[in-house]
DNA sequence: TTGCTCCTCACGTCACGTGAGGTGGC
DNA sequence: TTGCTCCTCACGTCACGTGAGGTGGC
């Protein structure tokens, strides 16, 4: 018979965890002495308390080990748990890689731009949803500012007119998209847009047969890597840098039209404090 | 202005998780309605969000998340941090990996002897101790367990005469180690002792120069496999089997002699209820 | 008698999730 | 008035670690 210290010698245990092992009654000291409550255990308990750190080693927690103990489990059951336990270990493996990539993939953007990114990018889901549109080739970079100005407000107006509105902030207003695959400065091939509620088949109908502007729901996308700023236009391209950057430090391609969706209005841009999303469809490479 | 659902919606992120982030103090709303407590958010405070769940992403606490955004840290130091997450990260990385290769094992052992192992196998260090023992080449492995008897108690009666004596449970008592590098049935090079309290140099010296025994400390291992059975001594050879599995399957190499430790004493042997702790010296391969 | 060991609460950990019980807004 | 949203506690999570305050053993 051992005392608590002598077994957590023996077994390199903290008397804490023996002490929390004998709570949960997961493993109980043979003896409790009646008057001074001290507890005694038996070397012979040491195979349970191995099998015990065995199996936390594995990952379970200490309600499965105690299942797994006396729970009279037969071997199938085991299988079958042991098999769970290795789908999650392998998420755990695949997450702790991921987060360690981001890590390296940080680290190597600072050594590279001398400072830190002012951008944070996330991977995310987005939404399926309804826009109104006109896709155009804008002739220069320079020039996207004043067009989507003058486009916006004329969709808009158009698709008031068959009876289709724009979302409200919170909800994102503008929408842009761009379809070209690289960055480009001449000939881009852009969508300007705004975001709708969903619209009655009647309205689709009529806007498509009449006007030059497409209403279409953008579809969901289960992955899109998104960052956001604040300020003026100007600063998009940078965080549009940043975005591609991570994405392929972080091994993930581009799989579809880079998103632009303003979270401010009207009156915000003019005081050049948008707060402007930008969302690139991706999967993993 | 938002409310906390609007926010919440639009970054994707539980009201509960930006009631907790306002408690801590690390996002704020910028207003808080002095009559009703309702919470409310800007737009703009989304760069901020993103930044509090890409350093989240990266594994960072939400404490030095914290100081990471208004301490006003710079690159250095946020060099210094990232590059402390890095090795965290990488050892997080090894761990789940060690992790699942061992449940990999266990499923692995299953498949091919049909039922669980009896015997849990762990890794653990071990601390220096002193032993008095003989060398032999035993002829035939049924011959042990009478050997050792015989042997054991000569040895033990022969060091009490020098000053030397055998450590009381729960030490343990009696040691033997194998020095074959695989498993033989013949001539077996076995050492068989008992370990003793840290002698005296006088006790050392005497006893070097008289007797066919020797004493000598036997070096701490900074890592071995170990398993404890319990029961007849002919379950041995169950657990060493399963232990050899074990570090082929976990890719670990044996770097010195197997040693038999005797939790128990002389009357529970005889009863057939040994309890016994089999290490390997090992290094991962 | 004096340390030493053991005991039992109780609280803290980390980042929220989940009610309970109550009020404001439309 | 009725849901709906928001609020503030308070408690639970998981496996212990860490005192505080007190007693037994040699």
């Amino acid at each position: 018979m051992l005392k608590i210290s002598d077994f957590s010698r023996l077994a390199r245990v903290p008397t804490a965890t023996l002490r929390y092992y004998d709570q949960i009654g997961l493993l109980r000291p043979i003896e409790i002495d009646r008057f001074t409550d001290y507890r005694y255990y038996a070397v012979d308990q040491l195979p349970r308390l191995n099998r015990i750190l065995a199996l936390k080693d594995l990952g379970f927690t200490l309600e499965q080990i105690a299942r797994l103990i006396d729970g009279k489990i037969d071997t199938a059951e085991m299988r079958g748990m042991l098999v769970l336990r290795q789908l999650d270990a392998q998420r755990e493996v695949v997450e702790s890689q991921t987060r360690l990539s981001r890590v390296a993939a940080r680290l190597a953007e600072i050594e590279q731009e001398g400072a830190p990114s002012p951008y944070d990018i996330l991977l995310k889901p987005v939404d399926a949803l309804w826009i109104v549109s006109t896709r155009r080739f804008v002739e220069h970079i320079d020039m996207i500012g004043t067009f989507c100005e003058t486009m916006h407000s004329s969709i808009q107006q158009q698709a008031r007119q068959f009876g289709i509105f724009s979302l409200e902030p919170p909800a994102p207003g503008l929408l842009n998209l761009y379809h070209a695959d690289e960055y480009q400065e001449t000939d881009i091939d852009m969508e300007v847009g705004a975001v709708v509620a969903p619209p009655k088949p009647s309205s689709i109908q009529r806007l498509s047969g009449a006007s030059n502007i497409t209403v279409r729901e953008l579809p969901a996308v289960p992955l899109v890597a998104s960052g956001v700023f604040r300020g003026a236009m100007e600063t998009m391209t940078g965080l549009v840098r940043a975005l591609l950057i991570w994405i392929s430090a972080n091994n993930y391609s581009p799989i579809g039209p880079l998103r632009e969706l303003h979270l401010t209005d009207e009156s915000a841009r003019q005081l050049g404090q948008n707060v402007v999303e930008i969302q690139l469809p991706v999967m993993s490479a």
